[in-house]
DNA sequence: CGAGACATGTAAGGGGTTACATGATTTA
DNA sequence: TAAATCATGTAACCCCTTACATGTCTCG
């Protein structure tokens, strides 16, 4: 079996904030990553099963209640992880965006930019909001990719909100 | 049968090239859209055959030769194509890039950057040359789509750039 | 005329999307 | 205690990816 983008998503956040179950990983992604990567809960019950059976993360099911299965990383899905950390893509992501499809046909320019621009702005406020918080709580020794990660999507959505800007007219 | 992104790409190339085959496609598609959302050759030869299935192209078969089979633009095909970029989508697209995810998860931001950079210059370098080419052979009814998608890359690229550059310390 | 590149597909498998479905808690 | 919401999954289907495979042209 052979891991990709949402089997080092799961194994990331387990190690993140320790054991949870797919629940709380659905909550997880939610807070932070899901902004830029988002995964359906489908997939956040069926990938730690998936990484179970090659030994990355051991379950510990409920036996009552609900039933809930709790995952926790393995030395096996540590090392993988940490694997991959080491020596990160090296490659281009593509845009992949739907209104640039759009606009590529000759969508009206004006059009597409006036349904993208609230929804970039909106998107830019909430990103500098979480970035406050994170800057006035930030501890000596924590993580920093998160904040990086931000960053990336702030600079990008100011991109966007600059370029559709000029396509309103 | 519902029409999705690759089915619009199909359907809007048969429309700025006029018809052609599967090989064709291909090569519209690494022309120019191709940098910002790529379609695997095996999704060219499928998705027409499936569009046909709806009648939204209709097919031509050559009898001896290579029998390859061009397909071209039905009026219902043109009719959903305009629909749909007479109302463009109005959502967020999500970044979905690797190299972010790994920095996300504490990959070191010297290490990625210093991966990512060379990459994303050389993009910058080969848009650029393309924006040129347009803008000197530029026609007076010329589609001004493609034009505007790859000034919106040449922009995100120069974001990276930024972004990274700063990283690698 | 042989080799390489160009051209044209097909097949298998997994992941993503979406919808369905039900159990457990909370709240009115 | 009924309703609403939270929580926890399952199932089906299609697309995407990757690899395989072969046919046709072109050029030395």
């Amino acid at each position: 079996m052979d891991l990709n983008a949402t089997s080092f998503i799961v194994l990331g956040l387990l190690r993140l904030g320790g054991p949870c179950t797919p629940y709380e990983l659905k909550q997880r992604v939610a807070g932070s990553l899901g902004n830029f990567w988002s995964v359906p809960h489908s997939r956040l019950y069926a990938e730690p099963e998936r990484l179970a059976a090659g030994g990355y993360v051991s379950v510990d099911a409920e036996a009552d209640g609900r039933r809930r299965k709790r995952y926790a990383l393995t030395p096996s899905g540590e090392q993988a992880l940490d694997a991959w950390v080491a020596d990160p893509p090296a490659q281009l992501a593509e845009l992949r965006n739907p209104a640039l499809l759009a606009l590529f046909f000759e969508a009206a320019p004006a059009a597409v930019a006036a349904a993208q621009l609230p929804l970039h702005e909106a998107k830019l406020a909430e990103y500098e909001a979480l970035a406050a918080v994170a800057d006035a709580n930030v501890g000596p020794d924590d993580p920093r990719g998160p904040r990086l990660a931000l960053e990336a999507g702030i600079r990008h959505e100011r991109e966007w909100i600059s370029f559709w800007r000029e396509l309103v007219g």
